[in-house]
DNA sequence: ATTGGTCAAGTGGTTTTACCAATTCAAGGC
DNA sequence: GCCTTGAATTGGTAAAACCACTTGACCAAT
């Protein structure tokens, strides 16, 4: 029995990665025709069903628009994200995370003295599925992403939803696109979970103060791994030189 | 031959909609797993493959969580029962009052921390421009917007700028109409203006605390204002009773 | 009785093949 | 010139088959 330990992303998955950053890339721009499915499957070398679900993924993301007989359209930013790349123009991922930091610890705080129990339990939900997903060796994107959502959703205020939602988007942004690598180490992931846990504690303890600090701390972490990221994927750093080098330094830069 | 005159909507999406009110009428509760692929595509009279598009929709859509091997299992508990659609709906006044509440106080402490003189001196200037404004006789609603945005300016941080002008943007959607007029009256601005110096002042202190109190002041005052405005319009509004404010979250916030 | 392993059934993952339906566009008829 | 028409192109759906993984029952060894 051959353990094929690793490969466990799902095909849809890659194919719909790959296609998007094709899109971001500037291959096919807004309003530009993707080439058919049969031959998306063809120089992919997949199925024609993969490509197919890859594409109702990216559909049902608002990335591009399916047109029956015609082909598949880029829809450009027009709907979905609605002021995607005009937040990420008129600012980087540094001034989005601090943002964050000091929109999601609020929402940390409200969410501490308002949250229902159920709401209580969709994010103790995103947070086991955060865990298991990462016990698969998958990058936890997805529910990362909902572990964040529903603390917003706990604070019973649409507005504040829409803008955790906003800010999110723009992790899809080209900006984040080269830090990928860096942050997908499991030793990272495994330290946003722990801080995912201490909101949630601060959470279900009903300690609003404890819950902002717990973000914010989360947040400020999370700033300094990118800000790692950042300096490795520099200009003038080779990846070719001294690999081992830039391993240890990274990580002597993340534990500070 | 069929007429599928208008809108043959595609059979992944009918399969989702299905499932989706499946689990949303309670037949599977969260946490609860689904019929197998198989039996779902015999139940249902359609393909496996249907229902796999329809299965990935919905697990991009964060409803769902596919497990290899295992099966699917049901996620959502935070939009089961109550407030569905309602997240994704317009976010109503008050709602978006109190994201101003959370947000704009958070940007006039960090504006009296880090503001640059001539930031300040463009939020005195929009001060200035208001109180000509009103002088005049004119509804002061371009300087009002003005004065906000500069303080988010101030803060040096565009997201939060972006986030600022977001917000304000609504205040022209429908729902603000009816009130223009129980908004117009001469005391009322008045109070608003006192409410912006007292932000400025603390601004030009350095007195983060004190700004960001002053401004959540501001903001709530606005909001009793549109109570009041909102109950002599006649719309009965649930959460909108006279006397209310944002007292909840004023206490989630002092307690830091 | 507990532990450990194997095995078989069930499940999702993917491919292949085939045909249907809608759109598009150019050739041909008015 | 405008309209019709039909073939080519494209997405939509179906069916069958095989693979990989999970699960739980069963059995053997401790």
């Amino acid at each position: 029995m051959p353990i094929h330990s690793i490969e466990p992303r799902r095909l849809y998955r890659q194919i719909a990665d790959q296609i998007r950053s094709l899109i971001r890339s500037g291959e096919f721009p807004a309003g530009a025709r993707l080439p058919p499915e049969r031959d998306l499957a063809r120089q992919m070398g997949v199925s024609r069903p993969s490509v197919r679900e890859a594409l109702i993924a990216l559909e049902v993301e608002g990335l591009v628009d399916v047109r029956i007989g015609s082909g598949i359209y880029v829809l450009g930013s027009s709907r979905g994200a609605k002021g995607r790349a005009e937040v990420e123009a008129a600012s980087g991922p540094f001034e989005l995370l601090r943002a964050r930091w000091v929109i999601e610890g609020e929402c940390a705080a409200l969410a501490a003295k308002s949250a229902h129990k159920t709401q209580i339990a969709a994010i103790e939900e995103a947070l086991e599925l955060m865990q298991r997903e990462m016990a698969d060796g998958q990058q936890p994107l997805g529910a990362d992403r909902l572990f964040h959502l529903r603390i917003a959703e706990a604070t019973g205020n649409g507005a504040l939803v829409h803008i955790v939602r906003m800010l999110w988007e723009e992790r899809t942004g080209p900006l984040y696109k080269q830090l990928e690598d860096h942050y997908d180490s499991p030793q990272l992931w495994e330290a946003a979970l722990a801080e995912h846990r201490a909101v949630l504690k601060a959470i279900t303890l009903r300690d609003g103060a404890a819950a902002r600090s717990a973000m914010q701390r989360h947040l400020n972490q999370a700033y300094k791994r990118f800000s790692s990221g950042w300096d490795a994927a520099g200009r003038d750093e080779p990846k070719a030189k001294s690999g081992a080098d830039l391993a240890k330094m990274r990580v002597a830069r993340i534990e500070l």
